[in-house]
DNA sequence: CTAAGGACCTGTCGGC
DNA sequence: TGCCGACAGGTCCTTA
């Protein structure tokens, strides 16, 4: 589920149901999280009115006049917007209720997400030396190239890095990279500029369009849970392995890089 | 500094 | 049908 444009799509499914709302109460059932939720977000939060809803990198940012909090969906994470004291799940880990009769619910089985409270979270030790946006202009073909000299790990795990770029998840690595015409086991710093213009492109395209379905995904959003085929009917390679190449027709496969699996056409990407 | 691998969790699916 | 291993959209931390 959280790729950035599922993350993107969930801020802005919860934005106008909490903007300007003021908290009443926070409820934790489960601390152990990815980091345990700190006492800091019990004492900090009631009272506290929202004044918005960003996002940084795969954070959502709940901003408040004397900081914010960071939620991280991780791997299997959701929020939804709930009644006050509806019946919880047994995933269901934090409730925050508010004067408006609303309840915002973050629910992650597997429970990879987190949860901080920070005065400055830009500041914070997991966001400060994160890389640009992939939608900001400051993340162009040039800062890419230059980044890459002298790397030799593969261009695959370079993109998914968040030193490098952040937002840029399993699924639309592999996406970007067929998009690209790049096979993922080049070595990143042996890449040309143009290439790397090409994979900027293809990065920025399809986080773009993702964005766009999630639309799609936010109507399901305040349906139970936002399961359903989100995006994945335009997906090009990942999960494919088997099938045929869309543009060659020759057979997709799958490898492992750094633990994860990755997709891709030998006879487009070189 | 870079790169590689382990760790953290639960749920689901395919094979035997 | 039941059990078991493999694998899953993330990313930090330790080690070499």
């Amino acid at each position: 589920m959280p790729e950035l444009p599922e993350v993107e799509t969930s801020r802005r499914g919860i934005e106008p149901h909490i903007i300007k709302m003021r908290i009443t109460k926070v409820t934790i059932r489960k601390r152990k999280l990815r980091w345990p939720i700190s006492y800091a977000i019990d004492h900090n939060l009631p009272g506290q009115k929202v004044l918005s809803v960003t996002r940084r990198a795969k954070y959502l940012l709940i901003n408040f006049k004397t900081g914010s909090i960071m939620l991280h969906l991780g791997m299997t994470g959701s929020v939804s917007i709930v009644k006050n004291s509806a019946p919880a799940g047994i995933h269901d880990h934090v409730d925050i209720d508010f004067d408006s009769g609303k309840t915002l619910r973050f629910r992650d089985p597997r429970r990879f997400g987190s949860l901080h409270w920070s005065k400055k979270p830009m500041q914070h030790k997991l966001l400060k030396s994160l890389g640009p946006e992939p939608l900001n202009d400051h993340f162009d073909a040039n800062y890419l190239w230059k980044k890459s000299r002298g790397r030799k790990v593969s261009i695959k795990q370079f993109i998914m890095n968040a030193q490098i770029v952040v937002g840029v998840g399993n699924i639309y690595a592999s996406e970007s990279l067929f998009l690209a015409g790049i096979n993922p086991k080049r070595a990143a710093g042996k890449i040309s500029h143009n290439r790397y213009k090409d994979l900027v492109d293809s990065i920025k395209g399809i986080l773009i369009k993702a964005i766009k379905a999630g639309g799609t995904t936010l109507r399901d959003f305040y349906r139970s849970d936002g399961k359903a085929g989100y995006f994945i009917q335009q997906l090009q390679v990942y999960g494919r392995d088997g099938e045929h190449c869309s543009y060659c027709d020759s057979i997709i496969v799958s490898i492992v890089q750094g633990q994860r699996s990755t997709f891709y056409c030998k006879q487009c990407q070189t």
